[in-house]
DNA sequence: AGTTCAAACGGACCGCGGTCCGATTACATT
DNA sequence: AATGTAATCGGACCGCGGTCCGTTTGAACT
């Protein structure tokens, strides 16, 4: 569980309380636990404090705002689709050529967003985009890009990738206009090769 | 004010009474005064209501949420955009070649969704898209690319190419990542120009 | 005008996210 | 072990979005 620090931070800082970092675990294992229990949506931050034996300014105190919170639970169940992503069988993973790898990228993108919809609901603030999840898709995709010798501003053409594939718009197309998702995601791989071939 | 029916509505439902109508109307007024008086982050529902002189449960009978009022009051603004894309002088609106229109729309569109970044985060709520104001720029999108003999799944392309200019990804690129408002621009243009090209 | 009733009203009420601050406690120093 | 102190703790508290329900009111009918 205690797998900080995400950023090496340059240790100075005078060192974490135990209580704290005790406390933290406590907070993320109760919110992990709750979370798949009862579903994201259901869970309050008076909830979490409670189970993890906390005060409820504790928890707002290690991670901010509930949305916080919900990015670290989803930072846990990330890294095994990252993990995938970067070392798991073809052609998600390496092996295959560039381009199958974009497109498996964009089909298993689709459906762990939308089967982890209301996770990402909940980690998705109004403010701050969840920095390390975006981050990783980001130079992803970014690193495929140059693979295939796309010419181009490859950060901004890899964000505007990735942009159909996040949570909001997938939702409209999937829950409000019904569009079955193979639909979907062949339109995501057609406008890949767009962009590459170009 | 009262421009009712959105939708042309099969008159038939007993017909709305006339203090409903009138409420419907103050509160709207008050709400779009308010917004421009002091942002729509700093306008709650309470205030809303006590400015238009009615209950706050009227407020929320007529305009169903935060997102719904808000979605009313930015209606009344993207009226006069929608106007200016559909009848305003080229290159956005009509007049000149269909390609230089789309370019023009994405740099209007940027620069639009930024400068009412207020309203429009106010105006989304975490479900329901704004349906009017999202099937505009659809449309408008759809009809160019038509327009500009693209083949393939035209719904779902301009989709994709308006993901990228929703505010959440503008905003981390411009605020988070300091990314230059004119290269976010041209990156967007740089990907019309392939998805249309090819 | 009087009667009726569905629809609209409005403000008390609820739950949740988020803040605050006095009490508590881990750690360093002596 | 005793002391100092800065960080942590936790729950009372706040404001806002949203709901509920007893009361009022517009309008159709007689």
């Amino acid at each position: 569980m205690t797998d900080r620090p995400l950023l090496p931070l340059a240790g100075q800082g005078p060192r974490e309380r135990s209580d704290a970092a005790r406390n933290r675990d406590a907070v993320l294992a109760a919110a992990l636990r709750l979370v798949d229990e009862h579903g994201a949506g259901a869970v309050t931050m008076e909830s979490v404090a409670e189970a993890a034996g906390v005060g409820k300014g504790t928890v707002f105190r290690r991670f901010e705002s509930r949305t916080g919170l919900f990015a670290a639970v989803l930072d846990h169940s990330e890294a095994r689709w990252q993990e995938s992503v970067i070392s798991g069988p073809p052609p998600l993973g390496p092996g295959a050529p560039p381009l199958e790898r974009l497109l498996a990228f964009g089909e298993s993108r689709v459906t762990r967003t939308l089967s982890h919809a209301e996770l990402f609901q909940a980690a998705t603030g109004s403010h701050r985009r969840a920095y390390p999840v975006w981050s990783f898709t980001s130079l992803h995709v970014q690193h495929l890009l140059r693979e295939l010798d796309v010419t181009g501003d490859i950060p901004l053409l890899a964000a505007a990738l990735l942009a159909p594939l996040e949570l909001p718009i997938l939702i409209q197309q999937v829950h409000i206009e019904h569009l079955p998702l193979p639909r979907i995601v062949a339109a995501w791989q057609d406008l890949v090769r767009r962009v590459v071939i170009a």
